[in-house]
RNA sequence: CGGGAUGUGGCGCAGCUUGGUAGCGCACCUCGCUUGGGACGAGGGGGUCGCACGUUCAAAUCGUGUCAUCCCGACCA
């Protein structure tokens, strides 16, 4: 390629609406463009990196026995009922209506269409196991887009769905899936963890996602891990929590109820009566599909949303506001504001408990009093008619490791690639089976494993940039190598470039000439931001024969002959993989 | 959804307070000059100032509405 005609414009300066790495380098090295909120053109140099990772995706999904196959983007509304999900998924299903003003909508993932496909084309366990994939544009309806690609509504994903007879069946499949993507992200060039986490919307018992560690502002999760192994998304760590007091009989000798004026926070609660917060009942009330859940845990701790959630079986969560908490009140007859809220008398509702909780003696606790706690309080004296007990807390570094005791530390990382067990979660509320050897009919036990395509190009970019600009792993670099003559008057200089060029054309090197009539200042500038993994200056030093040869993850020059350079280059292509 | 901010050429911004011919830098085109880390000079093209309504002799500027975009929050009571 020409650098003079290839269609990319850099930038001077980066976007002012760009936040995070990968959305300011890509848009400023020309490779994005935005059309609309969270949708992005992808531009020549960009299209290429997504086309090489989805090369490298499909040759790893074939390796592993799984079939290509291309689904539509445009769903009728029909099948997403039969799943349940019309009413469940929110409101990030984008929705529209056809000229017929049919119900449809814009595919964010395919669970409903697969099974749809595999119900009508797989019938006999004869045909089992599958594994079916597709490389899709996937639209979700964000409400708050994002860091560029890292974030968008629309984005490119490879989702596969395996189909088993067994559990056993779909486990070895998962392991399949599991191998394949350490191999697929290796060949990015992308560090990955694969760390346990929560299934999510798609539903679903077991589930790992693949995280690229990066230190940037666009790790989005936490990941809790440690040196034995054990890692998860913070929306799934457990740990064992550090000894701590959770009795408050030192500070209490009797239960009784006291006045503790404007103390709306734990922390002016703890100062108030001087006592550590691990001897305070924390009461949160959250809304879970629209109705109210209490959650209770050791005020030290935090409740982690999505174990909450999961505990009560619901599909969406959120923290009550203060008008809700007042509405809530006087249902039961208090009038009681935010920091003041018990589970005292609150019944008819259901109750959650972290299990820190059960330890806890003569605590302090809310009783939907303003103003007033009672203190020495035990949950048995309470009178409460019920409680679930559940691990609804979120993990903090320094607690311990649930399997091996250590200490557990957090870092953040980017979601790049999940796998889940679905199991007969939606085969079976779709009526999709096949027959047994007896010509019973059972649904199929599935799996389903996603790759964000988009996502994984901006996380690379996250993971290998510098000041300069992008620093491609060279096996999903837009092209190897850019070819810089300095001063394209001078023919020696110019003669010497054109050969090279052709040369490494020839031996199936992805070669850019800069040939542009600039200064090579400004060819450098470029070159770097780009991210050419390989540049080859044709400068002065061709009169003594010579090139600069540099690399620019490491930033080492060399300088060589020409045919040196051709030959080191053409070696390095050929052992990409 | 709540809070904050911003919409002026492809990108980055000024102008708005105090209404009066729409500006600057980069990018783009032409010529000259220059050629190892985003040169320089001269000339040039490109903008219904987000949109609508209103006030006014006159609106980028003032008012109202609306749309869009971005940031923060939506997890501790």
């Amino acid at each position: 390629m020409r650098m003079s005609k290839l269609f990319v414009q850099t930038l001077r300066e980066y976007p002012s609406d760009a936040e995070v790495v990968s959305h300011k380098m890509l848009a400023r090295a020309g490779y994005i463009r935005k059309l609309t909120s969270g949708v992005y053109n992808y531009l020549p140099l960009m299209w290429r990196v997504l086309k090489k990772i989805e090369n490298i995706v499909r040759e790893e999904m074939d390796n592993a026995g799984a079939q290509e196959l291309l689904m539509p983007f445009v769903q009728p509304k029909e099948l997403w009922e039969e799943s349940g999900r019309w009413d469940a998924y929110g409101k990030e299903l984008m929705r529209l209506k056809d000229r017929h003003d049919r119900i449809m909508c814009l595919g964010p993932t395919h669970e409903e269409i697969i099974t749809a496909v595999a119900r009508d084309g797989l019938k006999s366990y004869k045909q089992m196991p599958v594994n079916l994939y597709q490389i899709q544009s996937k639209f979700r309806d964000e409400v708050r887009p994002r860091y560029g690609l890292l974030r968008g509504r629309e984005f490119i994903m490879k989702d596969a769905y395996s189909f088993d007879t067994s559990e056993e069946g779909l486990d070895k499949e998962y392991n399949n899936m599991a191998r394949a993507y350490k191999k697929i992200f290796e060949r990015c060039g992308l560090d990955t963890k694969m760390v346990q986490s929560d299934s999510g919307a798609i539903g679903g018992s077991v589930s790992h996602e693949f995280m690229v560690i990066t230190d940037t502002d666009a790790g989005e999760n936490d990941v809790f891990y440690c040196d034995c192994g054990y890692s998860a998304n913070s929306n799934h760590a457990v740990s064992k929590l550090p000894e701590v007091v959770v009795d408050g009989k030192k500070y209490f000798s009797e239960t009784k109820i006291v006045d503790t004026p404007n103390t709306h926070s734990i922390d002016e609660l703890c100062e108030f009566l001087s006592i550590p917060s691990t001897i305070i009942l924390k009461t949160l009330v959250y809304i879970v599909d629209k109705k109210p859940v209490l959650a209770l845990i050791r005020a030290d701790k935090t409740v982690e949303e999505t174990k909450l959630m999961n505990s009560v079986g619901g599909m969406d969560i959120r923290i009550a506001s203060s008008a809700e908490i007042a509405e809530l009140m006087a249902e039961h007859g208090f009038d009681a504001v935010a920091g003041f809220i018990g589970p005292c008398g609150m019944t008819g509702i259901p109750i959650v408990a972290d299990e820190t909780v059960r330890d806890m003696k003569n605590f302090v606790v809310g009783i939907n009093q303003t103003d007033k706690h009672q203190v020495g309080a035990n949950l048995s004296d309470l009178g409460l008619d019920e409680i679930k007990y559940a691990d609804i807390r979120l993990v903090e570094a320094g607690d311990f490791c649930p399997e091996c005791g250590k200490s557990l530390k957090v870092t953040k990382g980017i979601e790049v690639g999940n796998i889940f067990k679905l199991g007969t979660k939606y085969s079976k509320p779709m009526n999709a089976v096949y027959l047994d050897k007896n010509g019973k009919s059972h649904p199929y036990v599935m799996g389903c494993y996603g790759i964000g395509i988009s996502r994984t190009a901006a996380a690379a970019v996250e993971a290998h940039y510098d000041e300069h600009g992008i620093k491609w792993p060279i096996a999903i670099a837009p092209y190897h190598v850019v070819i810089v003559p300095v001063n394209i008057q001078d023919e020696l200089q110019m003669k010497v470039a054109e050969k090279m060029y052709e040369d490494l054309k020839n031996a199936g090197v992805e070669v850019v000439i800069d040939d542009r009539d600039e200064r090579a200042g400004v060819k450098f500038k470029d070159a770097d931001l780009i991210g050419f993994p390989y540049r080859v200056t044709v400068g002065k030093t061709i009169n003594e024969g010579l090139v600069e040869y540099k690399i620019r993850e490491t930033g080492d020059v060399e300088k060589v002959t020409p045919e040196v350079a051709v030959e080191h280059l053409v070696e390095i292509v050929k052992n990409i993989k």
